[in-house]
DNA sequence: GACATAACCGGACTGTAGTCCAGATCGCTC
DNA sequence: GAGCGATCTGGACTACAGTCCGGTTATGTC
């Protein structure tokens, strides 16, 4: 699911950029679906916050919203998706950071480029302050479904962001930067990580997994 | 679940040792019930083949074992349950080979006792070749129930036995081989080698994840 | 061989994810 | 502002995992 970004439907919110009214290509979403689309997102997030994201029911969150469960499935594909849009904007905020934003964790300005595994150490880092802030959360975005979390586009990020600074790094015994891309990302799944940090705490999960993505 | 191996139930498999027999602690397993736990193990065998593992209910296994659903639920426990009975002999074979085996992937004799990285290469090869013929099997039992991978036996068989290599490796600056197994283990979730050999191929993944085991 | 008891059996029942479609609603056009 | 096609809506429906418990059967004892 939402590989597509061009519809309105699935884990997609509006760019605020006036500009981007202008494409006439993506039909704007009309005005009672975005109603229902921001009472679904108020009212999962409530529910979530109060209850813990396992114990809350689709048919709770289309109650609470005042809307039908087909309505929160189709807008949302599944449980797994409602997550995602949930995620949404902090997620953007950190692929910004990697994207534009200073270094180590961004590719710096002229004069401060950092090594590239100097910023996958930062990756890392920041990833794992992101995602156990929301682990419950990640966690049902990647796992509500089988294979989730691979489809998902902020993984097909993560993944490239990582394979780029791999191939730059390139000591010469490591051809294949692609594929070590997704061991180095393995031990990152919130499932994973969800149980890692039950057993041996957060400090040595995120220094295991380091010491790891740097070999 | 079934982390008791002294109840007749759950993933229990009686063995053929005529010695353990003596043992009257756990009392006999009653003849009903072994010839259910046969004709039910039977049955799943048969519709994984020949439907695939995601396309068949627990129901279907009861019906064609010809027996009821409590019968399956309450021997097995769930579908993961069932799973890791049925992968139980396989994995014994392996786990076996890694304790009392020839080097390099067991300890060997005397005078050809193989480096810790070089049965931890071992392992990771001979992991990988069990695990990617019954890929959709291990899957169920990992992924059936959330979090059920790092709860059965095997994870736990295997966590120590990396963990030991790890710590005979011992290179300084990693100390805590502990956490550092699970790190090692984590791209050899089943789930992560679906999508991973579904995208690059068995190979490339090997190749991966022997080099990010190996540091 | 009859009895008591513990273990087992199976199908009805519950809870939840996800599907479906007949009808309501919107927003555009003339 | 009426008509109309596209889109949206919501609740009834299906499918499946897992639970429960009254009835049944095996096994040890007298």
């Amino acid at each position: 699911m939402s590989m597509d970004k061009t519809g309105p439907r699935s884990g997609y919110s509006p760019p605020p950029g006036e500009l981007l009214q202008l494409r006439s290509s993506p039909p704007r979403e009309r005005a009672d679906a975005a109603r229902n689309r921001v009472a679904v997102l108020d009212a999962a997030a409530a529910l979530f916050a109060r209850d813990g994201v396992d114990n809350v029911t689709m048919d709770a969150v289309a109650a609470a919203a005042g809307v039908g469960k087909g309505t929160v499935f189709r807008r949302f594909g599944d449980k797994a998706g409602l997550a995602v849009a949930l995620l949404d904007e902090r997620e953007r905020e950190l692929q910004e950071a990697i994207l534009f934003g200073p270094a180590p964790l961004g590719p710096g300005g002229h004069d401060d480029a950092p090594a590239p595994l100097e910023r996958l150490a930062a990756f890392v880092d920041a990833y794992l302050d992101y995602v156990l802030v929301h682990l419950d959360l990640v966690r049902m975005s990647e796992t509500a479904a089988p294979g989730a979390r691979y489809r998902i586009g902020a993984y097909r990020f993560w993944h490239r962001h990582v394979t780029l600074l791999l191939a730059a790094a390139g000591s010469p015994e490591h051809t294949d930067p692609d594929a070590l891309a997704h061991a180095v990302l393995a031990p990152l799944a919130a499932e994973h990580l969800h149980a890692m940090v039950a057993e041996v705490g957060p400090e040595r999960t995120r220094r295991a997994v380091r010491a790891v993505a740097l070999r």
